[in-house]
Formats: structure tokens, sequence, C-alpha cells
DNA sequence: ACAAAGGCCGTAATCGATACCATTTAAGTA
DNA sequence: TACTTAAATGGTATCGATTACGGCCTTTGT
């Protein structure tokens, strides 16, 4: 493989002149550009990516924390945040952090001995502290789907509330008066949005908030199943039910359909997060789209203007607004 | 942060030494040993990877070329190489080909820039001859999901025939006499072996193939519906249909639905990868599992023995057999 | 007691680029 | 024409490690 030396040897330049050919921060004469240029394409020259990080000290990488490498959410989030970093001739390294305290700070760590320029990080676990304190060290951090006050405008995310409160929303216009809601891990920040959006939405139509109508689940399949059963065991009517993520929506459906409830006729059903697999369930699940690739885009993009300086990026929001996306799994309540 | 050369003067050694005990690989007595420890620990020292990567000329990552950042498929992939790869010390770079022979080279030139030590590649557009070649350049190249016999050793597979044999196997065993048949493009390598199973059971218990009952889709799960109310227009009888992925067989399923055909009662359904959302089908679909993460570990584990020198790694098998899993999709012929 | 044999450790070259500073060349001005 | 100034290019230190090579100092054997 062709060196930098080697090019400038058969173009009869110096180093630092092909450098700058290849920087193009300099002006260089075309002549001696073209001379360079057809030295390399001969050579088939490919500047060495890890020399050039060394003597920049930049790594024209940035590190990626997700919580798994599966998952339509993550895919997503990955995809669009791969794509927008590589268009721009950077790249994503990848770590899970599997949703563990210990976990994450570890794949952070990870990522930060890679010399990373910037850091885009899930992190579900570890502390707003935490995240506050690696903001202080020599690292540009980037925080999607969760909102950290003192680190506002580094941090992409939606409006848990607000899709808390459009999901139950969405079966109160449909006329339901008795709307269970199966939550997520109360420990974790997003969950606890969502239900104050359903709280709130059920006090503006003054109807009480029944602790027997809620259970709180941990985000998985299993939890929706088991939830509903909990409820129907409870023996307080309802005639609809608002979960957390798609997930428990799925889980909650096939306990529903083994129970003989018949959904939506029986019982209306709406997710949150429209993952990959809402449209796949029957009937097809009535979900807010929680904006992950917009968010994962806006991540990217701002790594790419304010650590790669790209002038040419704009300036993006931080906030997302969730959206109400209306399939089949809801119907009117038939008195 | 702290460099090599701060450490080597704080212990009073020389940077030699200090590389030693990071390396491990000379010896380096007890007592310096220790003073370069304590002096790591008091300085916070990690290494540069950059600059290790540089010197040894070994980068410690392994390009990883997946079609899609998203989906099932390739989530379940990506997240069994990169935890084989991290728990040794190595990360992995990935990049998307999106199944396009194009952005499959650039891909792979791509991560050849990066200087990966190593790279597994998921590569549907690009041809044997091509990977032929490139196995041929400085690189130590892995193929998962797909057999080129010339590179044999390299290739982590399954056995799509045999898988298309079970699938529909499955359905004759339960008694069916018609059954359709949903292919992938078969351009691919592995829906043309998928066919070829089928075609196999169709013969061994005599049935005829028939053109009517056969339609070669995209992959995708609007080709599964096209296909069905396809086959359905050709007025042509049949009581099971085997498809070559899961994703059309979802498709399938709505479009049945939709025809007011009972699955499975009037119709059993068998689909061929068992991702993720194919328990959350109604009803749960029965399928194929294509051993995907055993073959992602594999490779990683080769890479991990073969190019890194991991003696600890087992020598592994390069063809994984596919398995049928049975679900609620399929029932037996009613006479 | 002396030589051979290793075990430890330091010196310095090296990996392949970048970037600062110095120098040469060309253009502009009086 | 002579002088100033800016543009283009070259020389070289540097980034932070690894790794021959060689030297010194203990052991060990006779």
């Amino acid at each position: 493989m062709a060196t930098i030396y080697e090019v400038s040897k058969a173009a009869g330049v110096s180093l630092a002149t092909v450098s700058r050919v290849m920087n193009g921060n300099t002006k260089v004469s075309d002549k001696t550009r073209d001379k360079v240029l057809s030295a390399m394409a001969e050579l088939g020259y490919k500047p060495n990516a890890i020399a050039q990080s060394l003597a920049s000290n930049r790594s024209n990488s940035v590190g990626l924390l997700v919580s798994e490498l599966h998952g339509s959410f993550f895919g997503d989030m990955m995809s669009t945040i791969e794509t927008t970093l590589r268009n721009a001739g950077k790249h994503a390294i990848i770590a899970a952090g599997h949703s563990d305290a210990a976990k994450e700070q570890q794949a952070i760590e990870f990522l930060l001995d890679r010399r990373c320029d910037a850091l885009i990080v899930h992190a579900e676990a570890v502390s707003d502290e935490y995240l506050i304190e690696l903001s202080k060290r020599d690292i540009e951090l980037v925080i999607v789907n969760r909102h950290i006050p003192e680190l506002a405008e580094r941090c992409f995310y939606t409006d848990n509330e607000l899709g808390g409160y459009l999901a139950t929303k969405a079966a109160l216009n449909a006329g339901h008066k008795q709307v269970a809601y199966i939550s997520g891990p109360l420990f974790k920040l997003d969950a606890k949005q969502r239900l104050a959006g359903h709280k709130k939405a059920l006090a503006e139509q003054g109807i009480d908030f029944k602790p027997s109508l809620f259970f709180e689940g941990g985000y998985h399949e299993t939890d929706g199943s088991a939830a509903l059963n909990h409820i129907i065991a409870s023996g307080v009517d309802f005639t609809a039910l608002v979960c957390a993520n798609d997930e428990m929506a799925s889980g909650a459906m096939t306990a529903a359909r083994e129970a003989g409830i018949k959904v939506p006729s029986e019982l209306s059903i709406v997710g949150f997060d429209d993952v990959l697999f809402a449209k796949y369930l029957y009937p097809k699940l009535t979900t807010i789209d929680n904006p992950i690739r917009k968010m994962g885009e806006a991540a990217a993009r701002w790594v790419l203007k304010h650590v790669y300086k790209d002038k040419k990026q704009p300036e993006v929001d931080n906030l997302f607004p969730p959206t109400l996306i209306t399939r089949d799994s809801v119907s009117a309540l038939k008195r």
C-alpha cells in the first residue's frame, strides 16, 4: 500500500504539498495539484486513516451508544445516524449498553478509549449526574431520547408527556370512559412522563385515575400480557387500554385474545413508539409515532455542525413532538 | 490526557518498559511492573488506541457489512458479532450495503480505508467473483449467510435448501397436497436454494410443481400480499402456503384476512427466518429458524482465532442447519 | 573464581500522516 | 528597475505508541 511519501516522490513535490491537496484547506496551484492527483491515481494511493487521526488528533469517528443492537427502535436510530454521518465521510462506532448502568458506563469508556470525536448516547440507566459530569470531560456529548435540563441544547428528545396525552386522548375521543394504562418502568423518565400525559388527559375530561386500572410493566411484551390479566382479575370494567410501548400492547393483545376479548370491538388498544411490527399486528396497532429517526438525524447533524464545523448543516430543533398514528386497534365505544 | 511518556517519567522507567507492561508479551520484573501500574493508575492513563494502531499496524477493529442497520435479521447478526468481538477487546465498524452492488462495494472500500484487520460481510448484490478477488487483496475476509465454494472455509451459512425442504414438508406433513410457494428474488442465492428445497419436498411426495401456485417476490411484506392475491386470482385451489421469508408471510396473512380466508383453518402458512416479529403475528407464525445468531458468532470467533490468534477460540463449523419452529399458523388438512 | 547464558531494561528508529515556520517565486507598485 | 507583498511550496518537528537491538547485571555450571 502506497504512502504519502511515495506519492510525493512520484509527483516530485514535498510531503506537505501532497497533504495539502488531500485536505484542500490551503491553496495549491492547479499544475501541482494535477501532478499530485495523477501520482495518487497511478499508485492507487489511499490515505491511512489511522495516521491521519494521530497527526490531526481527529478520528473522524463518533461513538454511538444504544441499548441494544436489535429491535426496531434502535435499528431505526442507528440507521439514520450512520447514514447521516457516512454521507459526511465520518463513521459511527457502535456499542451496546443493555439498559444497565455499569454496562453503559463501560461502553462509554470503551468509546472514549477509541478516541471518538463525539459521543451520541442513548442511555437509560446511568444518572443525569453522570452524564453531566461526562459532558465536562474532554468530549462532545449528545444525548438522544432523554431530556436533561442542564444539557438542554445537546439533547434531542420527544415530548413524552404529550405522547401519553395523545394516546389516552385517542381512546377518550372514541368515547371511552374507562381506560386502563400499562406503564413502563417508572424509574425511566420517559415512562414517568407518558404516565403524566395519561393522567392529564383523564383529568381534562374529569375522569378519575383509578389505581386498579393501572399497572407498571418493564416495557417487555410479556409485561403486557401479565398486566392485562392482572387488570382483568381486579374485576373493574374497562373498554380501552393505553400501553406505554408497542411491545406491551402486543402482549396485551395476545392476552386479550386468550381471554376471549375481541380487539377492538370489545377492547380498544393504543400503543406507543410505532415500531416496525406495529403494523404487522392484527388488528394493526393505533399508536404514537415516536420520532426516533428525526431525533437520530438531528443528533448526527448537530455533531456535523458543531464538532466537524460543517457550516452547511442547518440549526436543528431539540424537541420533536410525537403524533398519533391511527390504525385499526381503536373503535368507537358502543353504548 | 496522560501519555505513555508521562507514565514512564512518573514511574522512572523507559517508554519501552511501559509498553511492555501494557502488552505483557515480554518479561518485566514484578517490582517495575508495580511501579508502572501505579503510575498509570495515578495519572489515569489510558493508551491512545490510534497511536497503538499506527505503531502496531493493527487497528483492533473489524469491518462489518450488513444490508441494513434495521430489521430483526441484521439486528440479531450485528448484536452477536459486536458482543463477541467486544468481549475480546476488539470492535466492529458497521456499514450498510442496502442490497445494492455499487453501495456494497463502496461500503467495503470504506471499511478497507479504515484499516480494519478483517472484514465480515453479508453481501447480497456483489458477485462471487468480486468477493473472490477481494479475498486475494490484503485483507482477512469472512462471509456470512452465503456459500462460495472457492472460499468455503471462510463462509458461514445455513442450508437454505434444507430450510425450504423443511418448510414445505411441514405443510405436507399436515396433510396438505396443494401448496403454493412465494419465493424471494431468484437472483439471490438463498431464494434459489429455498425454492429448490420446496421442489424437492414436493417431488418426494410425487406432487407436481405447478407454476400457477408459484410467485417470485422481493422479500418485502407487500410482495406477500401481492403474491397471494395473484395466486388466488389464478383460480387454482390450494390449502397451504410456504413463503421464503417471514415478511412475505406476514403480508400474505394480511391479504388472506382481507380476502376472508381464515388462517390457519382454511389456509396454512409457513414462513422462513424466524425473525423477531414472527411470534407477534396472529396466528403466531410457524417458520424456519435461520440460525443467524450462530452464524454471526461463528464468523466473529473465526476472526478472533485466525486474525487475532486467540488460541482459546475453538474451531467452528461453517454450516448451520435450519430447523422448523412450530407455532400456530399451520393446521392439519380437513377432509 | 570465571565464563556462558539469560533476564531486564533503555535507546532510538519507525508507523504515515499533519501543521507550523521558513523559503522561494510571482505579482504588484512606486 | 527596485522594492514590497502575497502566494505557493518545502523542511521538519510532532502525534503516541511499538519493537529491534544492544548493554548491563544476575544466575548457574564447572
